[in-house]
DNA sequence: CATAACATGTAATGAGTTACATGATTAA
DNA sequence: TTAATCATGTAACTCATTACATGTTATG
């Protein structure tokens, strides 16, 4: 689970508050690992509890802001977390899971839902190289500045691969190829058959 | 939510029990969504509480096997599904999230755990190659075939993204470069400050 | 018939999501 | 001073994971 340790990285570079942490996920990290603002303040929550971060003293009623700054022993907790060793995630692409059953099942139209994704995710890479662009330019970064860089490029290249996955899809399924002898043969008559 | 839709996939192909759809799981669509025998079981019973799947009538006790066939509804439901519009999930991946903090508060031992992670993925990647020759040899393939062959190579391509990353991030962690200026200087000192 | 392996299932926990509630600040 | 917006928080629900429980079949 790397959402604590997600929001002790970012509050190792400064003291913030719970909606400044939203809003900075929202522009960095955050395309890695996406949060809430219940999240994230259910999260801070547990963090001042278990004594890892505190929050900074001032007025701390409902609807004013909370500032939280990383204590030492969240420092630690941090850097022992990171080179755990853990079992990678299993991939979670529903994309995969639709066309194994278009495979089955189709034709259907999902060709137009993977057009609109492919959309999205068209304009999520162009943000990313914009900020490449932006913040990236020479070469030869310090070891910080560089695996930053990395984990932009990353975001690019995962991107890249989405697209490509969607490109080829497309391609299958407008192809309007047979699918094994029958099977599909009414379907391919387009009638609507009721939504 | 996929899970009750890569289940109804499954039962497409030939009605099948828990423990056949856990193991099939393992070998096709599960490197896409994974799924545990709980999981299964408990979707089964939804599925078949909503109408959508039937088990056979064979006897029903705990401990004996138990297939499921998918009912007309249960393939209208699938079809709907599968072109439906849903905003795709974000991506989470804890790697970035360590190589994130690693930048803020490293160096760790990181680069063990990733070369650990990328033997892993590494096997995983030979074993969808063979999956690659043994299944999808010639080319021009009618539609079905063509659309599963697709989620293979996305399989193989995502492997590839994954250990190019890793590969990146270990040139980077063990080049052993400055952070900016000073920093991290007291964090080298090593105190146990008392967990 | 005892034991291992298989098949199904229950229970508890925790992460993630959605809907909503409340106090504070800002702007018309 | 009212309305809009911001910031924090509560509650309910679902999905996923882990540990465990119970019954069945196959094997010696």
């Amino acid at each position: 689970m790397s959402l604590p340790h997600a929001l002790l990285t970012a509050l190792v570079e400064r003291p913030s508050s719970g909606s400044d942490l939203a809003a900075r996920f929202d522009k960095t990290i955050g395309y890695f690992w996406r949060a809430t603002h219940q999240q994230i303040y259910r999260e801070l929550a547990r963090l001042e509890e278990a004594g890892l971060i505190q929050s900074l003293p001032e007025e701390t009623t409902r609807g004013r802001k909370r500032a939280y700054k990383i204590l030492p022993t969240g420092r630690k907790e941090l850097k022992r977390w990171i080179a755990l060793n853990e079992d990678p995630p299993f991939l979670r692409d529903d994309l995969m899971v639709r066309l194994w059953a278009e495979a089955a099942v189709g034709p259907t139209k999902l060709d137009k839902e993977i057009e609109r994704r492919l959309k999205l995710h068209t304009e999520r890479l162009e943000t990313y190289r914009k900020y490449e662009a932006r913040d990236y330019g020479g070469d030869d970064h310090p070891r910080d500045v560089a695996l930053r860089y990395l984990v932009l490029r990353c975001g690019i290249r995962y991107e890249s691969y989405w697209i490509q996955a969607a490109t080829e899809a497309l391609e299958i399924l407008k192809a309007d190829k047979p699918c094994k002898p029958d099977k599909g043969a009414t379907a391919a008559k387009k009638r609507p058959t009721g939504k």
